[in-house]
DNA sequence: CGGGACTTTGATCTACCTCAACCGCGGTGG
DNA sequence: CCACCGCGGTTGAGGTAGATCAAAGTCCCG
């Protein structure tokens, strides 16, 4: 459980420019690398942390991916987003000090562990660090933003091409392929996340196929033209590459 | 325009409790109002910022309402949230220096002007001020979750007695009657940040006056069953009070 | 090789949208 | 002062995207 010696290298992990290290001095970033010596390495399935847990740590993903999920008060849940390596879990748990939400593994996956009132004090005394924050705050919530516009006024075969943009982009961003890509998650998560049913999502994937916008094998995923996936989702982005 | 001798005066602001002063001491509360010279004032209608503007300020809501909402490609609009007094506005511009979204006055309103640079400068040196400013990040975080929740897994009627408790609880919170209350924004409004049409929020607000849930006069609404309400949301909430 | 979870495909159903008409009210100008 | 207009809201009839129900098919891991 314990793993002491080989303290976290924010230096020389893969998504150290996508991460909280963003903007900062090499000397900050020791710093930063003071606070965050413990990381977690978990299976697919794994919760990283319940809907109600204590909350004192974020978590930087530093490889695989996951899943987080609000809880409805009759049960069921709503996947909020999809969470890739670079990326901080648990912002929303610091008002209220408990998790509202839960995050679980969608394949196996490791994160660094970063007690958040000794990112809190750091802060406090490095402004690049605190502008960081403030960026992954602001950032979360544009996002969720993009999110409510598409569950709000989008059509089922808009959202599912948002999607597959959205984290083909995420995947060229991090240096591999924008169109062959390997998803972690279930199709009944993707439905989920969506606000559809896995059937749903099936058959967009199908006919997606079948007009020449995709190729699909299982969870293996290949965008064909992306500029007709583009308009399809309504977002006239991409173009010019 | 420019009204530099009443300056803001945190202390003796009606929705204090609920603003960017909580949990800062007296001596505090002062040094943010000096940061906090101007107002502004707006009639019904009038955009506090426009979707694109640079960002260089938040904007705290001393009176009246603001709907706040982000343009997709395609021009269509989707409300992310109704913004009460004591809230902030403009949290999402941060990252990326340009307001991603817009928000426009429901009525006539006023709020305070808060240069970031400078808010963040005070927050460096006050850590009260800054565990404000993530505790507010992280509610907004929490609220929209919850709102993605009502998006994506949500019926009609469920959503729209959602809305109405949320509102019913901002109003009680800052001491109006949880029960009877003027709703500042159209229907057309509610429908948008709902994801349903004008013509399916019209149809509920009769069908709950029928079941005997609600009085409706236009946009003037009274609670009568507050329990049932609540089960009809789907959270059981607002219960032993 | 077997079992269970995930996925696909088909047939039917329904909640909500769309289109359309009507009402009520506040403002405006004659 | 009243007729007119336009916008916001209500109500009705009919259509449709996506849900639901049902049944194969496929993959993966023990």
């Amino acid at each position: 459980m314990k793993n002491p010696s080989p303290a976290v290298s924010c230096g020389s992990c893969s998504v150290r420019k996508l991460c909280l290290p963003t903007g900062l001095a090499d000397e900050e970033v020791e710093q930063l690398e003071q606070i965050t010596r413990n990381k977690k390495t978990l299976k697919t399935g794994d919760l990283l942390f319940r809907a109600g847990d204590p909350f004192s740590c974020l978590y930087a993903i530093r490889s695989g991916s996951f899943k987080s999920a609000v809880i409805g008060a009759d049960g069921d849940s709503q996947i909020t987003h999809f969470a890739l390596p670079g990326e901080l879990l648990g912002l929303d748990g610091y008002s209220g000090s408990e998790h509202p939400s839960y995050a679980e593994a969608l394949e196996d996956s490791s994160v660094c562990i970063l007690p958040f009132t000794q990112l809190e004090g750091l802060a406090q005394k490095v402004p690049a660090l605190q502008k960081q924050i403030y960026t992954i705050f602001s950032e979360e919530l544009k996002q969720e933003n993009d999110v409510l516009l598409l569950l709000g006024k989008r059509s089922a075969e808009m959202r599912l091409a948002a999607l597959l943009l959205n984290i083909s982009s995420r995947y060229a961003r991090r240096g591999y392929s924008a169109c062959e890509f390997v998803l972690s998650m279930a199709r009944m998560d993707i439905a989920n996340y969506l606000g559809l049913t896995a059937e749903t999502v099936s058959r967009l994937f199908s006919r997606f196929q079948k007009q020449g916008l995709i190729d699909v094998r299982g969870r293996a995923v290949a965008i064909i033209d992306l500029v007709a996936l583009s308009e399809l989702a309504g977002t006239h982005c991409s173009y010019e590459s």
